[in-house]
DNA sequence: GTCAAGTAGTCTTATATAAGACCTGAAAAT
DNA sequence: ATTTTCAGGTCTTATATAAGACTACTTGAC
């Protein structure tokens, strides 16, 4: 069971790969608690501290969080994770304000190649792809194109009798069983397109900062490509570098 | 010494941030190596492991550097670390490269509102102003002005016989002994002004991204501001979200 | 309802063993 | 005589185990 050869990994990385497939196949939902720390030692034959350095790796990387007299659960998409974790943009006194948002259109269509590109897709597949409108405090700030591909969103687009929530993440998670894990993001500026200045109420050629985030899950499988573009008026992309 | 008192933190912390304080004040030097794991535990009184979880997380935050069979070392500047840590521009096939540099303008000048609000000076301290232009494999990219606070880095606008080198953060290190070690940067799309787009080469209004950039102490001091436009027909800034 | 004891979980520290890097000196090769 | 190679010793960090402390919730007595 446990390889404890020559040459093999040691055994906390072992364990803490067999947690993350636990994880990733859905064996363990987002949300639900995982056997204790003593449990799992037993059930493998090994101590304690060993299971808690295999967690403790996952709890850096934000796939297990732990609650000290409660339990260790698998992490879960919910508000403040989106805000916090993968939602940069704030206001110029660094204050972060979740947006609201207008969908403007929900379609399935032929994937272009960059979309196919980014998503590994192969040319033509079919994709879903919304374009919507973000506000932050009243104010149109952000036009924001999604892709997503069809066949892990089968019904989305003809929108099964829900709305799109505000926070696409928790959505992906508890309806899809899709959790976003981690994200590449890619920064330009880019002039404002006459259909961008028209949405944000602004000049065409106004600089936009434009954010083209590919979303992964935790097996670096890219799910979701989002392209933002955002009027840096009011607001910036904060990022802090340690 | 070490308190173990009710209601204090654990004993692993104390030791993290007496290791730390050495570090702050010069004690221990950047690139010297600390006494190991179990000279410290013995010193201290206590067992390797907590010292070496104390350590742990120094590493981690970048602060002290692991050498399996060598030793625990104060973590230096090197062109890695500047390229990899703090440098965020690649080109559109995902390659970093570190631009070259030509230093336009070094001044020593009374601190703008913003310089001595973002620095953390009263207002009409004495700064060095540098500007200078970068080009990346020989494209002029990007246009760069860095305030220093004058009275820590004195001798620097008069250059006391040395160039400026292409890495600032190894000079600040080796020459001032202020070692950068976070950085808070926020990101905004602005229309080039005519002095930028003369620099660049390129056309008045283009849009480029405008990377403002305040870089830290391990103390948390503000020593460094750096504001960078950079066009981004060829690069782009790039992050990753764990 | 309130409070106290019990239980099940993580957190902290301690200790032992394993594995990697480097140095030194003797033996072998040139 | 000089250089090279190899083995052993010693110092380092890395990994694994174990035990007691702390925390949050539950249950039962009053």
């Amino acid at each position: 069971m446990l390889s404890t050869g020559k040459g093999s990994i040691s055994l906390y990385m072992q364990i803490r790969d067999m947690l993350v497939s636990k994880v990733g196949k859905g064996e363990w939902l987002p949300g639900s608690i995982i056997p204790s720390e003593v449990n799992l030692a037993q059930e493998l034959g090994v101590s304690q501290g060993t299971v808690r350095k295999a967690i403790t790796e996952l709890v850096e990387s934000n796939v297990l969080t732990r609650r000290q007299g409660r339990g260790t659960f698998v992490s879960m998409h919910n508000i403040d994770r989106a805000l916090f974790h993968f939602f940069h943009i704030s206001d110029n006194k660094g204050h972060k304000v979740l947006p609201d948002s207008n969908v403007l259109q929900c379609r399935r269509k032929p994937a272009t190649r960059i979309e196919s590109s980014k998503l590994h897709l192969e040319a033509g597949t079919s994709v879903i792809r919304i374009e919507r409108m973000r506000r932050i405090s009243d104010k149109p700030t952000m036009v924001e194109t999604i892709t997503l591909p069809a066949d892990l969103f089968a019904d989305l687009v003809e929108g099964g009798g829900y709305e799109l929530p505000n926070t696409l993440y928790e959505l992906y998670e508890q309806r899809y069983g899709i959790t976003i894990h981690s994200a590449d993001e890619q920064l330009r500026a880019i002039a404002a397109s006459k259909h961008d200045a028209k949405i944000l109420n602004l000049e065409a050629g106004t600089p936009l900062l434009e954010i083209e985030r590919v979303a992964l899950t935790l097996d670096r499988t890219p799910v979701e490509l989002r392209v933002s573009r955002c009027s840096t008026r009011n607001h910036h992309y904060h990022n802090t570098i340690f």
